[in-house]
DNA sequence: GCTGCTGTTTTACGATCGTTCAATTAGAGC
DNA sequence: GCTCTAATTGAACGATCGTAAAACAGCAGC
């Protein structure tokens, strides 16, 4: 299950009309197309294809072009997880942005997080591979510092216009608390279902995924209203 | 980040009294010998760990030897993920097997997949490490089928006995479906606080964590008694 | 004490790893 | 068309990888 041991194009033959045999690029644009690669040798070989030589066959660059743009590997791994981040954010972000009710921006955000391109089997397993990375690579953890803080704070407007912002009600103090409790719930179970559908795709409906993260936030609106012992 | 270069404990000096350079072991004692060498590899070095070189140093044996008590690094990685799994569901079992009511054993359940062993960092990194591997390992997704029925049955049984057994109630079929969608609620809840506490230790303590999932079965109690609209 | 089996070590092999660096050359600017 | 910058190539380095196989040696049985 390791990756190819050569999977570059063909080179350019030597055809009459003298084709370059490479083309320059823009640095931004270069260390682009090799994050890009990174993550694509990720979902077909997972951690496996996390070598400097398959991913710069599969950019379609010789093998010291990497080091040209990133001082080294884990630089380039981290800058595929910050660019993996980025993309998740800016679309649920997105997809939240749309609809006018907060019942509704949750709603859009829960959809978005189950249906293409975040449920998908190959999307997760990169999430878990760096997810293992975590905690012996300084670069990646200085990334997930860097985004995740996004993360959390769409995830806390939204909950909390859905429970009440804190200041808004009488009780401002307790309902801070439960916001955070609800933030760090939610995020388990929405990183929880990523999980079982990379272990198992398809073991529930995306519909399903929905359907108990919104039970979840009406069990926590119930409570919030006071609701409290049956 | 990588595994020290030599880190097998001193050779047996050349004593006067002539001792064994090595003790012959029982395949059975030995194997166990080394699939704990290998998760302490992994608690360590993580994915990084897991090489033959770094595991036979630990296990304080020559590399030869895991090629003749394994065919192949996967198998003993597998070996180690059953191992894990077992000890996983066995202690939880236990834990559960105690109190005398649903609810009781349902809480010692929580508490137990939330305080130690279990809510370990390295632990839990161990975790990430496997599932990572997961979709490009067969031998790893043989172990996942073999064990992970184990938990599902035991949750369900847990879940099972709190929201009404099916058959036990008037209306089998909606209880069964509820069931299964509360089987996969609380386990994805569980797995991602899990990997939050992976990725923050500290984040939150472990009673709210059990208080969080609490609040989630509550929810489908509320939910399974007919509670359907505010 | 000797024999025999088998668990264990040791050595070696070819492959692949990340990184370096001198040589090459694409392509913009003049 | 020429020059010059710098993006890119490709070979080479030493280290480490997983595995095979022969040589060694612990230790039970006689």
């Amino acid at each position: 299950m390791r990756p190819p041991a050569a999977a570059a194009p063909a080179p350019a033959p030597p055809a009459e009309a003298r084709r370059p045999r490479f083309q320059r690029q823009l640095p931004q644009q270069r260390r682009a197309a090799l994050i890009a690669a990174t993550i694509e040798c990720l979902k077909r070989y997972g951690h496996d294809g996390l070598s400097i030589r398959t991913i710069s066959a599969q950019a379609g660059v010789s093998v010291g072009l990497i080091n040209h743009h990133f001082p080294n590997k884990d630089e380039l791994v981290a800058g595929a997880f910050r660019h993996f981040n980025r993309e998740l954010v800016d679309g649920l972000k997105a997809a939240a942005a749309r609809p006018a009710t907060p019942a509704a921006r949750l709603r859009a955000f829960l959809e978005a997080s189950f249906s293409p391109p975040n449920l998908d089997a190959d999307v997760l397993a990169v999430w878990v591979v760096f997810w293992g990375l975590y905690r012996h690579s300084r670069p990646i953890q200085r990334v997930q510092r860097e985004t995740y803080r996004d993360y959390v704070q769409l995830m806390r407007t939204l909950l909390g216009d859905i429970l009440g912002k804190p200041g808004g009600g009488a009780r401002g103090r307790g309902r801070a608390v439960n916001l955070r409790l609800a933030a760090i719930g939610l995020t388990a179970l929405i990183d929880g279902l990523w999980l079982e559908w990379c272990l198992e795709p398809g073991g529930f409906r995306p519909r399903e995924a929905v359907a108990i993260c919104e039970g979840w936030v009406e069990g926590l609106q119930r409570r919030a209203a006071g609701w409290n012992s049956p």
